[in-house]
DNA sequence: TCAAAAGTGTTAGATGTACACCCATGC
DNA sequence: GCATGGGTGTACATCTAACACTTTTGA
């Protein structure tokens, strides 16, 4: 935005990926992708991306990549964020091309096989699934640390992981989930107790536990 | 990098805009603008920012801004951290354009008037200077948002900040300038002693003093 | 009543904050 | 020696981690 010469049109392409992830405690951290429909690397499973339309905001670029790659809409988004912009020759085989990346919190699906109108795949980040193309792992990686140096710390994006209502049981078992090690439960229901953003609610709870004590149940004050 | 149509090429142009900070005891934190060339906003002070060639990486793209804008040549950057992506209708009135943005640390440079090799103009960011054209000013709180968030954390960005060698005083400078409140100088002192990634040195206390206790200097590790 | 799972209390250690006092320098 | 300013020691609060023990549920 600096030169007047507004002919030098030779630029790389502009793509936002999306890195699609839900959190519950029966299924941890799940990130979805979908089947590519055009080459390059058609057929393969990827983030759902798309070019920048020339009037579009970035964020409603993401949003237009979750509707058409993976039939989400995008009332379900919970979160929607920047990453980060990568580039890198290596990313794209076809075109140079940078990719602007956005982490896109959903509320947990009940889990299905892809379809054609919901042709979304949920997969562990942590899983050996087959590596992605592009630098997609790159971007989700980057994407969930994005998300464990922020838990807690932004409160939105916590409340978009965790949902309206949830049990202790939750909290310890997101915290599980990004760390790996699975925190105190005594101290885990302390810090909820004592943090003012939370208030303790009397909503039954939920699932039907294995036998054991029910947890407590907090919502989000204000 | 998604659809085949490559054709779909009325993408928004990419610029990157450079936010280039120095630190020293004596002057604090501060911004570079340069006067702009070239419509919007020809005359006055922006930052400096080009339009991405089509091959470039992003990080390329700022150095060129930097040498080409600002006069700074590659080899004065201590460190270059993406900021983020910014988009909206009313960044820029000509066309539609994104604008990627860097932080640029560099090696603080003595106060001298803007040249025409050297075009840079130094402020402090605090400053009541007229306000900077596009979404500048909100780049720039991104860019020590970025600054406030990771010292101390990021060590290769505190070590551009600090230099290779530098003063318990600049340590604690540093902090205010960030945090507007002064550490307590023994609390300093202890921080930085028991760093594991700091070692004292013997060197000479560079500036002459206004009296008082020379402070102690640091190098790092490794 | 037993096992499972969560909640409460308590404590040791680490970390952070504050402040009184001591030391090194310029004038 | 006196003002200036950094360094050292110490006390106190806070946060964190760990663990023993209690409570509530399902089977």
């Amino acid at each position: 935005m600096t030169d007047a010469t507004s002919a030098a049109r030779d630029q790389p392409l502009i793509a936002i990926d999306v890195v699609p992830v839900t959190f519950a405690t029966s299924d941890g951290l799940r990130v979805a992708t979908a089947r590519r429909q055009f080459a390059p690397f058609a057929g393969q499973e990827a983030l759902p991306g798309v070019l920048l339309d020339g009037a579009e905001l970035l964020a409603d670029g993401a949003r237009r990549a979750l509707r058409t790659k993976t039939g989400i809409d995008a009332a379900a988004v919970r979160h929607l964020a920047q990453v980060g912009a990568f580039d890198g020759p290596s990313r794209d085989p076809r075109d140079t091309a940078i990719s602007i990346a956005f982490l896109a919190v959903l509320a947990p699906v009940v889990a299905a096989p892809p379809t054609a109108a919901a042709p979304a795949v949920w997969r562990r980040p942590d899983g050996d699934d087959p590596r992605l193309p592009f630098d997609h792992d790159a971007i989700i990686r980057a994407a969930l640390d994005h998300v464990r140096t922020r838990i807690w710390r932004d409160l939105p994006l916590t409340r978009a992981l965790l949902g309206d209502v949830f049990t202790t049981t939750d909290a310890a078992a997101l915290h599980t989930a990004l760390t790996g090690v699975q925190p105190d439960p005594g101290n885990t229901n302390r810090a909820l107790r004592t943090n003012p953003a939370l208030v303790r609610t009397e909503a039954p709870t939920t699932a039907a536990g294995r036998g054991g004590r029910p947890p407590a149940t907090w919502t989000w004050a204000g």
